[in-house]
DNA sequence: AACACGTACAACCGCATTGGT
DNA sequence: GACCAATGCGGTTGTACGTGT
């Protein structure tokens, strides 16, 4: 916890919006599955860097992506920087199990509009697109049956 | 305790769209 | 209108972790 003490300090951010949207990347040790990770480019986030990259963005706002990485000093390209801010470190965002609610007003959405996670985000308080697509594929995809028999709009 | 398997979700990729020149 | 760069979106892949055997 002391990872949101540190961040205290950048300006803007309170102490219980962090704890309750951000979880800090477990440590992680030289796993076969970590050289694994390496070698197919897949890399992901470490503590420090999300530590910049909230810094960065706190200090001088989003601005441009593009430039963020360098400024920020991260060895990261803009569309990943991006990515990791608006679907993980933006404060707004809830992480944690959806509600029954939520699930109900997703699979209602769904139906209208089907795969247009950003428009049904959009109806989802502190949900981005893809917390919904992924608690979508997870729990639904295959399954349309299922969940056709019961939603009632 | 060790392994296999399934689930959740973070990260990446490719394409589409938007905005500036 | 054409071109290019930046940004946004949806699909897919890979990792971490929980659970069952």
């Amino acid at each position: 916890m002391h990872f949101f003490n540190e961040l205290l300090g950048y300006g803007g951010i309170s102490c219980e919006t962090l704890q309750a949207s951000y979880k800090p990347p477990m440590e992680r040790e030289e796993t076969s599955a970590k050289k694994h990770a390496k070698r197919s480019g897949k890399r992901l986030w470490s503590h420090e860097e999300d530590l910049r990259l909230i810094r960065h963005i706190e200090a001088y706002g989003k601005g441009s992506w593009t430039t963020l990485p360098q400024k920020a000093g991260l060895n990261r390209n803009s569309k990943s920087c991006r990515l990791r801010w608006m679907n993980y470190l933006r404060p707004d965002i809830k992480h944690g199990n959806f509600s029954p609610e939520e699930d109900d007003l997703i699979l209602r959405l769904h139906r209208l509009v089907e795969n247009r996670w950003s428009l049904i985000a959009g109806r989802v308080p502190g949900r981005t697109d893809s917390q919904i697509k992924n608690f979508w594929n997870t729990r639904y995809r295959g399954k349309k049956h299922i969940y056709s028999s019961f939603i009632t709009i």
